[in-house]
DNA sequence: CACAGCGCTGATACCGGTTACCGAAAGACC
DNA sequence: GGTCTTTCGGTAACCGGTATCAGCGCTGTG
């Protein structure tokens, strides 16, 4: 009778002699059924290779399986690292990712985004910083009842909310090692304020400092926006010092970059004029001359294990508790070296 | 009577004193309408801030509101522009992105993919190159009943079903400034092949160089994978030539970006010793030192007009033709200089 | 005046699942 | 063996929209 190409959950049933409810059972993997029913209900699923309309689920359910990414990041590796990671942890399951940049700058981003939620009946949200840290976002989630994991720099919420880098204490292992080196005047490229990674770097970056005795003049520190240009201008104001940094710290590798076209510019060799340390490890801190060394930020693991909480719980009963803190690690490359005077 | 904080198409048919079937005429814009009955509506609708329920929508229409971006693109900084490109598109209207990354080596790629395109019945699909020049996934979504737009680097379908640059010319373009500074030998390397991209930036190098009346000795030509690994080493086959090339065309930014590196590791002065160019003007163009001379290719503003060919001809009546072709035009930096022997 | 034609509206079935509720059959207990 | 409970399966309603088609009032015409 039916035309229509798609097999339902009717042709199923009427096949295996059972009624709609019972085959909604198996899909749903209900306890309370007999087992041989259960494998005859699914021998006819997989000889008509059956699939459940997705959309007649998400109406009956008042929730679908698209998973959320809300972000407002202009950093495009990051992203996409991001994504990369959730959709490992979604890739075989039912799931699929929808993307939602938003602007925070906007006076509608809450109320655009509580539409969002309310319209979408999305199943759960991945937060990407600097959105992430917005505490109202989490209890607007929480509010309209959709799931969310947040990623951050350090710890914003419990263990089921969040995933975790320990920023802070990688950048002062970072400035421990230009320490090392020999290093006494190092400069640091801040990130923007308001930005949760930004502070835990700036302190991991002052704790070393200050366990190695070394004082740090408000000079030494230049804001930066995380981007090339910030970095650039920063550096050029921290390169006019009198006398200048042997060595810089930059928040990110973007900025790291527009450090080494600052100190190209005015004909310093890096790294034996100028040592350079970024964080994040994209791919353009491999790429840059020399190449840099940088703090890898294990972003696509940490987006990975969002994606799995979010979605725990569901497939079988076999829950493994995703870790919610990462380590991020120093990656050593050439454009550090001991200070040459 | 109704607890569920959502206010439905009856709420509005009631209060409004119509029948549900009149408020979806009303929201579907149908023109058989009485205009005081439809101006009523649109006074409730407004007044209960109604929004229609999206999952009732697609299981009804047996279609929804999501377009998809199907890619196998390793470029992330790509991916992230056409991802901005289709959302600015999609901006306000009902439409949501769903990104799904696919791997052409797979076996089952096809199949995973009809899978995907039959359950989600998803309004229309975005291709990226280079999946979007795989003709079997073109029919696919024609046979499904599924919209399609193909981005490439040259015409690859009928202008509703496509949006494409003209990368031969733009190659063509930039080969014959290289040689318009003096160079006369110049290496390329070329892009992977099964890439259209790849056939057409070398066949524009080939024609300019002919056109010029300079020999093009098959040693001048290195393969690439787009990658900065297979950039680096390409140019260190080049660069043992003897004599070696004055200037280099890289077939995309990461590529040069490789040369780059591969240069200053045998100690060449960029742009004195070599001139490079690349191809798509992404950041890390105008980040290496000296900056990328580079063709920049209009990637979002394709994606833009890809979305919205797909979504068009549905908001109201103004159905603008978008532009089908993209011209990519050469941006000038400082890679670039006449050759010094 | 009867009836066809047109423009607009509403009752009802339907999309393909899930869930509330109920009936039937099997096992436990006296 | 009969009744109570437990377990299982089925019927019908429902999720929130859209499509079909009949019905309504009004006009034009023979």
């Amino acid at each position: 009778m039916k035309s229509s190409g798609q097999t339902t959950i009717n042709d199923v049933a009427r096949i295996a002699g059972v009624s709609k409810k019972t085959v909604s059972r198996v899909i749903n993997r209900s306890p309370l059924l007999n087992d041989d029913t259960r494998r005859r209900v699914e021998d006819v699923i997989a000889e008509l290779a059956y699939i459940p309309n997705p959309q007649a689920r998400a109406l009956a359910l008042r929730r679908n399986f698209l998973i959320g990414l809300v972000h407002d990041n202009p950093n495009a590796q990051m992203v996409m690292n991001v994504q990369q990671g959730i959709l490992e942890a979604l890739h075989g399951t039912e799931f699929e990712l929808v993307v939602r940049p938003v602007d925070r700058g906007s006076a509608t981003m809450l109320v655009d985004l509580r539409h969002f939620l309310e319209r979408q009946r999305l199943f759960g949200l991945v937060l990407l910083p600097p959105i992430s840290e917005n505490d109202t976002i989490a209890k607007l989630c929480a509010e309209i009842g959709c799931r969310y994991v947040r990623m951050g720099s350090a710890r914003l919420d419990d263990d089921d909310h969040m995933v975790a880098s320990n920023d802070c204490e990688a950048v002062r292992g970072a400035t421990e090692y230009l320490i090392a080196q020999g290093h006494r005047r190092i400069g640091l490229i801040a990130g923007p304020h308001g930005f949760r990674s930004a502070r835990e770097r700036r302190l991991g970056f002052e704790q070393a400092l200050a366990d190695a005795g070394i004082a740090l003049p408000r000079s030494m520190i230049a804001d930066g926006t995380y981007t090339f240009e910030s970095g650039l201008t920063a550096a050029e104001r921290l390169l006019d010092l009198m006398p200048r940094p042997t060595a810089i710290f930059a928040c990110n590798d973007e900025m790291a970059a527009g450090v080494m076209h600052a100190a190209r510019q005015r004909g310093l060799d890096i790294p034996k004029d100028l040592s350079i340390v970024g964080f994040d490890d994209t791919p353009v801190a491999a790429h840059v001359w020399p190449p840099l060394t940088t703090v890898r930020w294990p972003i696509a693991s940490m987006a990975r294990s969002a994606a799995l909480k979010l979605t725990a719980g569901l497939d079988g009963e076999d829950i493994v508790e995703e870790p919610s803190l990462f380590l991020s690690t120093l990656i050593r490359r050439a454009s550090v070296a001991a200070p040459s005077h």
